[in-house]
DNA sequence: TATGAATGAGCGTTCATTCAT
DNA sequence: CATGAATGAACGCTCATTCAT
């Protein structure tokens, strides 16, 4: 099958139109907006074809949605740490999390908001193991770790710190896109403080000795 | 119009009756699924009923949204803060706004994450000034100028503080309330994590001396 | 409620509208060619309108099959039986549920080869107990009984003999129906063959003496 | 064109695969949910393959329906009949065309309920001198001549009894398989009571003398 | 004041069919 | 010979909204 190269691209450009051509429209309407007519509609095709390529409207809705959100994994993930003391390090990926986050809005707030399995399944980071399973929660617990070298830090307290460094950042963020009316100087001050200060403060252990 | 009193207690009970309506089903069923048709049925009134009480559906939408962060904010301003230290008021304030926030998902979810100007208006707290304008930054502002009374804390700086805790707060909250599915145990445990330590640690401010 | 008689009637004649246009429609293109958007554009409304006085087209599927099979029904019951012979009446039976039938051919068939569980109570009657519920076979029965006086006959045994009687006529009307183009005098010698001679050889028992 | 040998076994091939695989899906799900996607889909060609064998899927459906009614016939025709006794041989015939009905429902019934002309013309059996073209009839006609060998049976009326016995056999077996939730016991009953009796009652020609 | 008739737009989806390649 | 891209029509259904009464 050596025919197919050139099928198989335009097979993967017109998925590739349909999705962005969605993905688009839940930029701008939200993502329970999106409908097959409406993608069909503005790449000028009959909503037939979308079932071509798609068996169904959900698929294209979960792709985009997982989409989204690898966007942002991949952000975070490329950054690359320069930084040897650990508290540099949680700094620096806190920021790598929010900037790649304020950098997709629509993406990142539908894959955090959404309720279906297959999203949750990505998204998700609150559970017990999490430092298993979900890298950033392992990176910050590596971190967290190092930070608290001096003290016994069992892992579990060290994942819930994680979790919780994480449900900040996303509190944050998510209310940023939100009062997307904030000035700029004000979510400057916000992000910074959160990012210099708070995540730092959360990340050190206090010994009640 | 002088016959106007009666009447206007009659206009006010049924807008009253279509509101709880809407309320009870976007409390059920989520904000999204609240339709005209459904409220007509539900009290057993004709659509086209509810088009002489307000403009269209999204006004309705809007004031219930609005309603139900209200029910929140009351829920936390009638908890009445027993403690002296301003570190134990500190606590029980985040519990409360987590409780009445946990206890109503659907409406807590609805308010925050609305974009339409009117219930900006209302739950927006990340603008500066936000101290003067809204109660719980306030409160949360005195707490942490008590808490730091030591230390010569800019009001500014107080406020960004006081900010970034209910972002925070409400970050867990979502990601709670998206994540279902967690079990109890864990959602104990990051929720007591967060009041009684997370919540502290943010609210200390570190001098670098 | 005075004022609703006129309301009801309009109801009535609006819900009497979309059903003979759904039966007529039933009737030319068959049960299974019947959709809403039709209805509609028959009777010049749009689609919608039918489901004010539908819940869906369920409903006038049903309404419409089991009218067809109440209006044969209807026939044979209306039919008097004047003769006194239980002979002649069963003869007369038969071609009461004969003529019915091929009066109304469509709706028949539909009745009768439906597997909709709302129908099939309706048309049902080969299970056993079926005299005691449904009247032309206790009607048959009660001939059979006569005509076999001299035997003694189990009621089970006439209410076998009564169901096969009714699925042979059945068997005639539809293969008539079917093959549409049959002869008229060729129509006529089966009907008249089956009516006065094959009922009669049926309906009497034969003793092994 | 010499070639065409091979290539018209080819074609051969490929439209018994497609009729085949029609008749699979009609047979499991019913005629009415054969389509030419399914057909595609589960011979792993593409749609479109369908339309270079035939001119459209009614001529699919048309084929397979015909064929089913040939396998029926097939079916009752290689029943090798023991018998001597031209009574015993009708009961044997009745129980060849009930049994074979019954095994292949869908078949069947699509077959007798056709109403194109193509199909028709194969299942028809009412029409004047169908003893002279469908075994079936001419078969039965036989043994009811036989067995009225002391009377002077007409043909027409000896064609006409045939034709009503399978009439009232389709009758039985169509409403058997309509009420399929009929109990086994009923139907045995119903079958038995059919083949063993009443066929025989309505062979045997009565003399008013 | 309140009704209910009616619409029109939209939804996701399935299907038979055509046609250039 | 066979493909798969594409269409257009149809399906059942839901909804917000209007309007005469």
């Amino acid at each position: 099958m050596v025919i197919s190269g050139r099928r198989e691209r335009e097979i993967e450009e017109m998925k590739e139109l349909i999705l962005s051509t969605a993905a688009a429209i839940a930029s701008l309407e939200g993502y329970d907006k999106v409908s097959v007519r409406k993608i069909a509609n503005k790449i000028e095709y009959s909503p037939s074809i979308v079932y071509h390529y798609f068996a169904d409207k959900d698929e294209i809705i979960n792709i985009i949605m997982q989409r989204g959100y690898q966007k942002i994994i991949l952000a975070i993930a490329s950054a690359n740490i320069k930084s040897d003391s650990p508290e540099e390090q949680l700094i620096e990926m806190t920021r790598n999390y929010i900037n790649a986050a304020l950098e997709m809005p629509e993406e990142y707030m539908a894959a955090q908001l959404s309720k279906s399995p297959r999203t949750i399944k990505q998204t998700s980071f609150l559970f017990e193991g999490a430092s298993d399973e979900k890298p950033i929660i392992a990176a910050l617990c590596r971190c967290i770790k190092e930070i608290n070298k001096d003290v016994d830090l069992e892992d579990s307290k060290c994942e819930l710190i994680s979790q919780l460094i994480i449900a900040s950042a996303m509190g944050l963020v998510i209310k940023l896109i939100v009062e997307k009316e904030t000035g700029y100087e004000q979510r400057n001050r916000l992000v910074e403080c959160f990012e210099n200060e708070i995540v730092l403060k959360i990340a050190k252990v206090v010994t009640n000795k």
